[in-house]
DNA sequence: GCCATATTGTTTGATATCAAACAATCCCGT
DNA sequence: ACGGGATTGTTTGATATCAAACAATATGGC
């Protein structure tokens, strides 16, 4: 398809962007979920909580595939959550091999408190990009993620 | 700084940004890193071989912070290295403290057959962007990496 | 030179995560 | 209907990871 020299110029070029994407996330996350231990929420407890709260009651499988986790940590976070009281399983009278998973009111007061925090957080970590730039990233890494997952 | 209304339309752009980079990094990595169980190697263990090769010797620290893990979990990944003699502890005579990370020969023969593959994975998965997007992925990725880490 | 403080690597205990195997239930083609 | 394959959630066993406490060594101020 191409010439061994264009391979190695394409090659770098990918594995440049490939790497500064990989550890920005990585450091970007450490900042933006420092806060989170203050409340005892992992990141995945934390993302269940604001799925639960934007999309309302979910199965265990779409909330796995929603925080991109596999469903046995699922069950594994969904226990310790209830534990906690934040959410609830709920049988679905429509399969009943299936959960709704719902907040209860205590998960729906805490996600209340930590998300306006959550995202002024996200807001001072992005804003060393000005609003076009913020555009463009949420584009670019858009279409990367997008890659078909099953053929 | 800013009125109420424009607060929260910059707020739904950083986190709608956050979120896109934060869930592109996590499905490429799991595509990217699928075919580094063919060679029964994490991805902690491979940042780790890239890291020797291309730079050579390093501290435990200096790898810690290469691949953004905690020290402790790196005296771990390098005692399964080392078990599986890929990497060799070397002490530092210039610190009776520190020790040298050094690749062995296996190790070397190891990477050199990974990292091809590995650059073609990468640059497959990165394709969908076109070279110029690539560049400005790069460029927004380092800058929002770069924030300061210890003030 | 000596001591307080910092740095390096290790240990320990607690979590988080996954993959694989499993049971229960659903669903579709015949 | 019904039987085989798909889907849902759980369990299990193995790893990975972190934070905190620790021991050994280095370093800089006095």
């Amino acid at each position: 398809m191409e010439t061994g020299d264009s391979r190695e110029r394409t090659d770098r070029l990918a594995l440049g962007a490939w790497v500064k994407l990989a550890r920005s996330a990585e450091s970007v996350s450490t900042r933006i979920h420092g806060h989170l231990a203050a409340y005892r929420l992992t990141v995945s407890q934390f993302g269940v909580l604001e799925a639960l709260y934007h999309v309302g009651p979910l199965s265990q499988r779409s909330l796995a595939r929603k925080i991109l986790k596999s469903t046995g940590n699922m069950t594994h976070v969904l226990n310790n959550m209830e534990k906690r009281g934040l959410v609830r399983r709920q049988p679905d009278p429509k399969d009943r091999r299936a959960v709704e998973v719902h907040l209860t009111r205590k998960g729906t007061q805490l996600v209340r408190n930590v998300f306006p925090r959550h995202a002024e957080i996200v807001r001072r970590e992005m804003s060393i990009l000005n609003t076009t730039e913020q555009h463009e990233l949420g584009r670019l890494c858009r279409k990367l993620g997008l890659q078909t997952k099953e053929p």
